[in-house]
DNA sequence: CCTACCGATCGGTAGG
DNA sequence: CCTACCGATCGGTAGG
């Protein structure tokens, strides 16, 4: 973004891309084992690296998942725009394309559930308060999109945007167990649509 | 049941509930720990047993978790007559009792939630079959109960009742990890029942 | 002094 | 149901 031409060809360039593999290595054996199913040393192997030469770029395990974490929360925030303010029932739609965009990528679906699982039955958790402050992101930024259609008349004044806002990742979050059960038979992105498709109608102020 | 008086008193009296003790040890310590992350000897400490005589009730670790989820399945069946006809939208409200009742059991939401999401992350999972048949059974159940409200003429003809079931059992599960993380601020039986509310209206054939 | 690692091993615990 | 163990593997750190 900052970067003119090129200049400095060896700012962070090397150590950086070493450590992004690791991200994208780290997240595919946590995706499918948790925390503590998860080896570091499996993940070491998957690098090339030695355990010790994993832990010099992350120095414990809990920090190697919280990387993990971080990274994709940036990367999905800067791919989604999550972030800017998307007025009404424009924003339940975005997650339609969100949900059909994750249907593509069940290493990261599989990923956010075991971990989210994993925080919430145990409160000692490494990933407890990200998971718990993800929720809030995720709710508290649907529901003021939506007080913004409250506010310009396109959503109806009765509505409870936070319980509307908890309903949808619910709604998300459910479906993903089913779909990664059984991805032939369950059509996520369809099912979602449904969803907030009839949600949508049920929220929206009658044209008269 | 079909005890009288005070017959044989030991045909499986002592090793019955010396069984049904570790299963209630094992429940909550899969339930907060996950399969991998439990440890049989952690168990056999909280049944005052060693390692060796835990595993003379149940051979493997995987024997063990089995035996929680077949024993658990077992009593919520008794419980609450999953298996008896309830046409039409009275199986709804059935789910809605049940969710208000499993807000006064947190270790058998947990164990439930851990669990199905490491069955849908690792194919391997010793769960899984389990997993993957109670879907099977809760959407299966449903969604005749709501074939006979359709046959009957209180539930719209155009209503894919599999799809219905899999959005009712989604947001069950969805809103019970948001509880989990934040019990005092989720109102799950209130937005369980919300949704089922609303879902209700939206399937229910119109009065004229 | 920095980075990016290595081979070997620490104390404990896993399922059986 | 016990004590006494096994092959292997766990997360993390030693010196170099």
């Amino acid at each position: 973004m900052s970067n003119p031409g090129r200049p400095q060809p060896r700012s962070q360039p090397r150590g950086q891309a070493r450590k992004e593999h690791i991200l994208a290595v780290a997240l595919k054996i946590f995706a499918e084992n948790g925390y503590r199913g998860a080896s570091i040393a499996e993940i070491a192997e998957g690098c090339g690296l030695s355990q010790p030469g994993l832990l010099h770029h992350f120095p414990t395990k809990a920090d190697l998942l919280t990387a993990v974490l971080e990274y994709r929360d940036r990367l999905d925030a800067e791919k989604f725009h999550v972030d800017d303010p998307t007025p009404g029932t424009a924003a339940l739609r975005h997650y339609v394309n969100i949900v059909e965009h994750n249907a593509h990528l069940p290493g990261l679906v599989k990923l956010f559930a075991i971990v989210t699982s994993e925080a919430a039955v145990n409160p000692a958790h490494p990933a407890r308060d990200w998971a718990v402050g993800r929720y809030e992101k995720l709710i508290g930024g649907l529901a003021a999109n939506l007080r913004l259609g409250v506010e310009d008349g396109s959503i109806r004044a009765d509505v409870d945007t936070t319980a509307v806002a908890r309903l949808v990742f619910s709604m998300m979050d459910g479906l993903q167990l089913q779909w990664l059960l059984n991805p032939d038979r369950v059509d996520m992105p369809g099912l979602f649509r449904t969803f907030i498709d009839e949600l949508t109608t049920e929220i929206t102020t009658p044209d008269r």
